[in-house]
DNA sequence: AGCACGCCGACT
DNA sequence: GTCGGCGTGCTC
């Protein structure tokens, strides 16, 4: 236990090396610090934050530094939680302080504070006044923070003189472990307390506001600028008119667990879901690590089942983390949750600030729940006893980061439960091929609830018809809008029935192409090459790539004709369509084009289940997990977009899509369909997904599979050179490829290199993409080290775009 | 990330 | 002849 060195991952983009450096253990720290501690380090002039790996009992490097400090007297990180991130690591290729950056929350330290070097007094130095000064605050400070010199002394460039300050050791650069800031949120509550007529004619502003607090009574600040853009500037005349009472409230930051207030009780289980359920439990009492893969049709219970998996979990003293693609695109099955085991859930969502984020982790650190729901960073989650893992949707790309460490988290879990002894479950109505296929071979072990379970007095629910529209034979016919005969007929029927439609388009904005009539023009990003957008909303173009805008011409750019035209639909197209044919019907959009505050996407589907709206017309927002009951037709404007990407598995996309967005029909027992429009009726995927046919589809894409030799029966390794001169990556991609192949040939694997060839996605913000993949049968890893700097690796890429 | 060392154009 | 560009490489 005293060996005197340590191996520490220090918390900084180190480039490559894995960021692991040796530092010596001073003595008063001998007995603090063990594997997992968090720890400061020397580094050069500056400290760095660092999560010491190991303890080493020798060095032969010539010069070793100490450990400054100890952060935080509990590990950061559990021993398990150490041996995944290794595993990370290398599998991924990845540095390990890139892994555990990750692993730990952001907001635990990294708060640049500045201190006196100890023993370096500044008195001999030629000094600015500037740098006099700085050196002043911080001696009369002790530690302080960057931001708040800065704040003292406003007239001084409090950056510059810090530079110069730091680089001859008069002033360290320092991180401090953050205290968990978090701010109440403070929220007002505005009721009427006078008489609204009291109130001038005039002042029609506040009369408004005072008529819905009369309507209302008690309407919160939000809610109430909501209505009423300005409301806080109106609420202030009122007050002090002295017409309104104003209490203030602490709002919960547990937001989603917060909404619910009431427990729910588990449902009965169907013999299915019972089977599944039992066969999960045994696995947790037994703390057998064992993976299962529970593929049930949409609407099939599967999160019963988990919900109850839970309950066994955390009732034997171990915890469960359930991990979801999106939490925001899943607020249904986040709030079963929540609602089920009130209080015991900490729910990790991408809008916590930092200080949330932390305040979160220290809850589970200190086992004051046993639950955690969140997107795949909950794998990470400081459990001491992980009992039950699952991965929901678990054939969702977005399980797969596409920034360093590209881990996958799904396939990650299963390696924490071989870890921890913990029963893993991927739940899936259209499982990954790989995972099915595993399933097949006896790797995991395969859960089916083939039916939608029957629950209460509601009756069958049989997996809604699908009918598909051919387009083509609508364009035949002299239909030359987006939508078929067949639809809008649906669509009316619908709206007449009072029942609710979704229509389903995989593309925002309102037209694809801006291009001109005269000489074929398409107004394009500069930066990425894509062509632009059009949005509706202020005739603005948009790169769906960058996320740059620019107005729209009023004549070409190339040949000044003024014959724009505009190509393509999307989202806020079909919505303006929708409303011009059924001006009676209400219609909502949901997409990412959705502004508003943070809860604006809950708002819209808040509404739309409240039945305030008729239609939703959304991109694949809407495919995921979403259980709205009155909804009894489903439409896909174009099951084609997507299809033909230059990406093997597109098919399988498009599959996993089409069955997602028509599992939306029929939730409840009134009698639905599902309408699918393309120019492709032909293809297995759209066919098979018509059929509600996940074997037959899986069947056709093996035998693809097999013959192209890709995922499940091979490995990809995907290489991405990127640079803003597209010569240096064509030279440096045709090196990687000789590099490789030499590397195939050495290391005697099977294999196959494909490119060097520009990505998909040619050019991103001014910067060209080329990709080179290796394609084999056997293990690739020993090819990773011949890779030269610069290219980013990724290994079992989810797509090849 | 910084900051060094190290080879090629415009200046006192 | 030097000052300075940022291209590779190292930091325990």
């Amino acid at each position: 236990m005293d060996s005197p060195y340590a191996q520490v991952a220090v918390l900084a983009q180190l480039g490559r090396a894995g960021g692991l450096f040796t530092y010596r253990i001073p003595p008063a720290l001998q007995a603090l610090i063990s594997p997992g501690s968090l720890v400061e380090v020397p580094f050069t002039n500056r400290r760095f934050q660092g999560v010491v790996c190991s303890r080493e009992d020798s060095t032969n490097l010539p010069r070793v530094r100490d450990i400054s400090t100890i952060l935080d007297p509990v590990p950061v990180l559990t021993p398990h939680g150490l041996r995944l991130a290794g595993w990370i690591a290398e599998y991924y290729a990845a540095p390990l302080s890139d892994v555990i950056g990750a692993m730990i929350p952001p907001g635990l330290g990294r708060r640049s504070v500045y201190l006196l070097e100890p023993g370096k007094p500044a008195d001999g130095s030629r000094l600015t006044v500037q740098q006099r000064a700085v050196l002043d605050v911080v001696a009369a400070r002790g530690r302080i923070a960057e931001r708040d010199v800065a704040r003292e002394l406003p007239e001084i460039d409090v950056e510059k003189a810090v530079a110069s300050l730091t680089r001859r050791s008069l002033l360290i650069r320092s991180s401090e472990l953050a205290p968990p800031r978090v701010s109440p949120r403070i929220t007002k509550l505005i009721s009427l307390a006078g008489d609204l007529d009291s109130i001038p004619e005039r002042a029609s502003k506040q009369r408004a506001l005072a008529s819905i607090l009369a309507q209302r009574g008690e309407v919160s600040l939000p809610d109430l600028a909501r209505l009423l853009p300005g409301a806080s500037a109106t609420v202030a005349s009122l007050e002090r008119r002295g017409m309104v009472h104003i209490r203030t409230t602490e709002a919960s930051r547990d937001a989603p667990a917060a909404r619910v207030n009431a427990r729910s009780e588990h449902l009965a289980l169907s013999p299915a879901q019972r089977a599944a359920y039992q066969e999960i439990a045994a696995a947790v009492c037994a703390h057998e690590s064992r993976i299962f893969l529970l593929h049930g049709v949409t609407g099939s219970g599967k999160t019963e089942v988990y919900l109850q998996a839970i309950d066994e979990t955390i009732r034997r003293g171990r915890q469960a983390i359930m991990m979801v693609p999106e939490i925001s695109l899943t607020p249904q099955a986040v709030e079963r949750v929540a609602s089920r085991f009130l209080g015991r859930v900490a729910v990790l969502h991408s809008k916590l600030s930092d200080a949330e984020r932390l305040a979160e982790w220290q809850r589970l650190r200190h086992g004051e729940v046993d639950i955690v729901v969140g997107p795949r960073s909950a794998l990470f989650a400081p459990l001491p006893r992980p009992g039950l893992i699952i991965v929901d949707e678990e054939h969702d790309p977005s399980y797969k980061q596409d920034a360093s460490p590209r881990y996958n988290a799904r396939d990650a879990a299963a390696v924490l439960g071989r870890m921890t002894g913990a029963a893993v479950v991927f739940g899936s109505a259209t499982p990954d091929t790989g995972t099915y296929h595993a399933a097949q071979t006896g790797r995991i072990r395969l859960l089916e609830l083939p039916e939608r379970p029957v629950w209460g007095e509601t009756g069958a629910r049989p997996m809604p018809p699908v009918q598909i529209v051919d387009m083509r034979h609508e364009l035949r016919i002299g239909n030359r809008s987006m939508f078929s005969e067949p639809l809008l007929e649906a669509v009316n029927d619908t709206v007449n029935a009072s029942q609710q439609s979704l229509l389903f388009l995989n593309r925002r904005g309102h037209a694809t192409v801006v291009l001109c009539r005269d000489c074929g023009y398409v107004v394009r990003c500069p930066r990425c090459d894509i062509p632009l957008t059009y949005h509706a909303a202020g005739t603005r173009l948009v790169c769906h790539r960058c996320d740059l805008g620019q107005q729209s011409p009023r004549q070409c750019p190339a040949c000044s004709s003024p014959r724009i035209r505009y190509l393509g639909v999307g989202t806020q197209r079909v919505e303006e369509e929708i409303a011009r044919h059924f001006p009676r019907a209400r219609v909502l959009r949901w997409d990412r084009d959705v502004t508003g505050g943070k809860d604006a996407h809950r708002e819209i589907l808040d509404r739309f289940a409240r039945h305030e709206a008729d239609i939703l017309v959304g991109t694949q927002m809407i495919a995921k997990g979403l259980d709205f009951p009155l909804v009894t037709l489903v439409g896909v404007i174009s099951a084609d977009s997507g299809l033909h990407l230059p990406d093997f598995r597109a098919p399988e996309r498009s599959f996993q899509l089409l069955t997602q967005v028509a599992g939306r029909a029929g939730r409840a027992a009134l009698p639905s369909r599902v309408i699918v429009q393309t120019y492709t009726p032909d293809h297995y995927a759209i066919r098979a997904a018509a059929r509600h046919d996940y074997h037959g589809f899986y069947g056709q894409e093996m035998h693809f599979r097999r013959t192209a030799a890709y995922p499940p029966f091979g490995r990809l390794v995907r290489f991405v050179y990127s640079s803003e001169s597209e010569t240096s990556c064509r030279t440096s991609a045709a090196n990687l490829r000789a590099i490789l192949e030499k590397a195939i040939g050495e290391e005697g694997i099977t294999a196959d290199v494909i490119g060097p060839a520009p990505c998909f996605v040619a050019r991103i913000k001014n910067r060209y993409q080329w990709q080179v993949i290796v394609r084999g049968s056997h293990d690739l890893h020993p090819l990773l080290d011949h890779v030269p700097p610069g290219w980013s690796i990724d290994v079992d890429p989810v797509d090849l775009l």
